[in-house]
This record gives C-alpha cells, structure tokens and sequence, in this order.
DNA sequence: GGTGCCTACTTACCAATGGATAGTAACTCT
DNA sequence: AGAGTTACTATCCATTGGTAAGTAGGCACC
C-alpha cells in the first residue's frame, strides 16, 4: 500500500471536483452560457425585435445544422431563456422570442460582441506575432 | 435542370456564409471566447492576483485535462490574452498570466459569472417547469 | 547506483459530440 | 397526383475532447 502517488491524489482531487461541479449550477450555466450557438441564437433574437421563426434563425445564423438549432433552442427554452409559441395554421409556424431573462442576457453577449469587435485587431497582431516567432524557431 | 429547390438555396447560402464566417474574425474570437476552458483559465488567472503554474491552474480547475489545459493555454497565448514564462529551474516552472488584453477580457467574463450567479435561481425554476410540464404529457 | 518522484507536458486510443444529409407529417398549390 | 411548404427527426460519419500512460532531465532517497 502507500501507493498515494500524484496519480492517485490528482484523481481523488477529480472525483471530489465532480460532485462539486454536478452541485454547482452556476457551473452548468456558464457552460451553457459558454456555448458558441447560444450566442449567436440569442444575439440573433437581439437584435431582431419581436419573434423569430425557426427557418429564419436557420438562415440567419446559417452555419448551423437544423439538429443543433432544434438542441439549443430546446436547452433554451427549457432554462426560460427563450419563448416557443406554436401556431397551429396550415404549415405549422413556431416563433421563438427571448423572454425578459434572455433579454437581460442579452446584453452580457452583445457586450462580449463589442469587446471581440473592438480588440480583434490586437488579437491578430498578437497572433501574427506568435506566429513568426513560432517559424522562425 | 430548375432543381433549385429549397435544399439547393439552403446550400449557396450556406457557401456564402461559410466565407463570410472565415473571413470574418470577429466571430473567430466569439468563438474563442465562447469555450468552457477559456472562461474557467481566465477567471482563475484574474481571481489569482499574480502568475499561476501550470498545475496550480490544473488543480484550480480540476475538471480539465492536461491536454485542453495545455491546448487551450496555447490559444490563449497565440492571441495575446496570457503570458508563459518559462523558468529554467531546477524541475522547471512555467508561469502563466493575463496580459492587459486579458485582464481587460477578465472583465467581461466577470460580468457573465456573476450574471450566472444572479440568476441561476430563476433558470432552474424555468427547468423545474419545463421538465413537470414535459413529464405531465 | 538504481529506483522513483518532480514538473510540464505529449501521445495514443476511444467515447461522445456535432455536422451533413435525407426523411417525415400534414397540408396546399398546380 | 406530385412537388413544395414548415418544423423538425433520424442516420451516419468526421472531429473533438477525455483518459491514461509515456517522456525528459535532474534530484533525493535507500
């Protein structure tokens, strides 16, 4: 026995983190908050006012699959960030809307948004020159 | 020939789009952002005034893997958002930082936290909703 | 003097996640 | 009757991320 070696300690620490990261909703949050769709679903339903159909937020954001638009708008609507309104008319219509919680949050993204405009340029740079001296090793 | 059918539009604009994206970078950085890891990296190093090691953000963070830890830190170099000095010691000792540009981030994703903090309550109310009213069908 | 530990990773493998594409239901239009 | 509409599922496959083990190079302990 006594075989606590770092592997064994570094695992405990693992396991105790779990169950405090499976308690921890605001973990669970920031990870849903931290996703790159629920970003732009909700700065998408921003920045139009009034509700949104699925197939308008397919062509808006586009680069999403219909699979992972119906997923996060399901996990959105579920955590009260977004409104699903169903309209039984002759092709089903469904609008999604942000609620006044997904407005508040709304703002934190458009937020990160201006922050990304504003210092993208110093990001290339500082990436153009990690880069070179990357090369030139 | 006329095959241009739903399926086909969907597929220019998704070509369109896929260039917009790429050239885009600003949404290469919302993307960057938008990361589990870099969130967590980044409020460890701002909530630590001064350098953090290598394992000490390992333990701090304790769900992440060597290999995203390493990989994401790298990114996160190359964008100029933290800083790695290497101190050729005796076991070597790598210090990471936030640059001012990180710092500056820190900010934001502060803001995001404690958006989490402040209404986790009423997300997991909409969830206890949710799931009764999606049980009780 | 060799076994083992330290740090800061890298590598190999494997499961899970996400994307592309096609299909479905219910109905209308031609 | 066949194609098109909307809002999705379903299936398959590529990529991503997690786990675990290995690496380098020096020191400490036995």
């Amino acid at each position: 026995m006594a075989t606590t070696t770092a592997a064994e300690r570094r695992q405990q620490a693992r396991v105790e983190y779990d169950a405090f990261l499976k308690s921890c909703p605001t973990n669970q949050l920031l990870d849903r908050i931290s996703d790159k769709w629920v970003s732009l679903i909700v700065s998408a339903l921003a920045d139009a006012d009034g509700p949104m159909r699925y197939s308008g937020l397919g062509r808006r954001i586009a680069g999403v699959s219909p699979k992972m638009l119906t997923q996060t708008l399901r996990s959105l609507e579920r955590d009260g960030i977004v409104s699903r309104t169903v309209t039984p008319s002759v092709p089903v219509r469904v609008d999604y809307e942000l609620t006044p919680l997904g407005a508040n949050l709304s703002c934190l993204l458009t937020a990160v948004k201006d922050w990304a405009e504003h210092h993208i340029e110093e990001v290339v740079e500082a990436r153009e020159r990690y880069d070179a001296s990357s090369e030139a090793s």
